[in-house]
DNA sequence: GATGACCTGTGA
DNA sequence: TCACAGGTCATC
């Protein structure tokens, strides 16, 4: 479930339902899955025994501290990827993936934790594009999307020739937005995403900026990403102006927008 | 920067 | 069978 909203989502799920629990037993069955050098028996050692204290997030890394009788431990982080998704005791969040499977495969258990009470956490991946590590390295990604700040948006837009959808898709930049929310808040803001990103007026910058504010709150309000007001289709009609909406890639990925008041 | 690779499931 | 999928990462 990836993008900022769906994230966001897991997030408040452990954040609810995964913590103060203490943990039997470390399920990692796909050592793939595991990141930066974490493996099975690392998994263990650092998390058997202990709590999660804390559910925090950055962009689209979950952030999970870890506490033990000896004080703070490890930090946990999870990605999600493409169609990662947390489940604990059964319960997931987020509203189901749109072209992702939603059926709960034992095989596509990529890694989880066994509680003490008998409830169990684990990350559900059918595709194998999302990971799990230690201590991750939250300086590389930029500020979280929901604190972006119009300098910042200014700062990062005016230094980059690239595509201004390369720019707001780029974790090091902004951290959170992907490629739907990135379309819609563009068709919103009357932006291009093939435009270069530091030919953007002060103006579009301004515009760009509410439309990102808006999109997160509205898409966030509505249940995901997917929810969005410009219909991923091509060759039909713009909501906004009624000329008909093309489909590209731009920035490497499937890229709609609407030709007429996109500039 | 654009491109391909990573991996697997779904739907036409 | 093929194209496609809400993400990242290495490589030219």
């Amino acid at each position: 479930m990836p993008e900022i909203l769906e994230v966001e989502d897991a997030r408040a799920l452990i954040a609810a339902e995964g913590l103060g629990r203490e943990i039997a037993s470390t399920f990692t069955p796909d050592t793939w899955y595991l990141k930066r050098g974490l493996t099975p028996r690392a998994a263990r050692s650092a998390l058997v025994g202990r709590r999660f204290a804390a559910a925090r997030r950055r962009g689209k890394l979950i952030l999970v501290d870890t506490e033990g009788a000896d004080g703070p431990g490890p930090v946990l982080g999870l990605h999600l990827g493409m169609s990662g998704r947390v489940v604990i005791d059964g319960d997931e969040a987020g509203d189901p993936l749109i072209y992702a499977s939603n059926r709960d495969v034992p095989e596509w258990r990529r890694f989880g934790v066994r509680f003490v009470d008998g409830g169990a956490l684990y990350v559900r991946d059918p595709r194998r594009l999302g990971a799990v590590e230690l201590e991750p390295d939250e300086d590389r990604l930029g500020p979280d999307a929901f604190e972006l700040t119009l300098r910042h948006l200014r700062s990062v837009t005016s230094r980059s020739n690239a595509p201004i959808k390369a720019v707001l898709m780029n974790q090091a930049r902004i951290a959170g937005l992907g490629n739907l929310l990135v379309d819609e808040a563009l068709w919103q803001a009357g932006i291009d995403p093939a435009r270069r990103s530091d030919s953007l007026s002060a103006e579009d910058q301004a515009r760009l900026h509410r439309a990102i504010r808006k999109t997160l709150r509205t898409l966030q309000r509505r249940g995901g990403s997917h929810t969005g007001d410009m219909p991923r289709v091509a060759a039909v009609p713009c909501p906004r102006d009624g000329a008909l909406l093309q489909r590209r890639t731009v920035a490497g990925r499937t890229t709609f927008s609407c030709p007429q008041h996109q500039t």
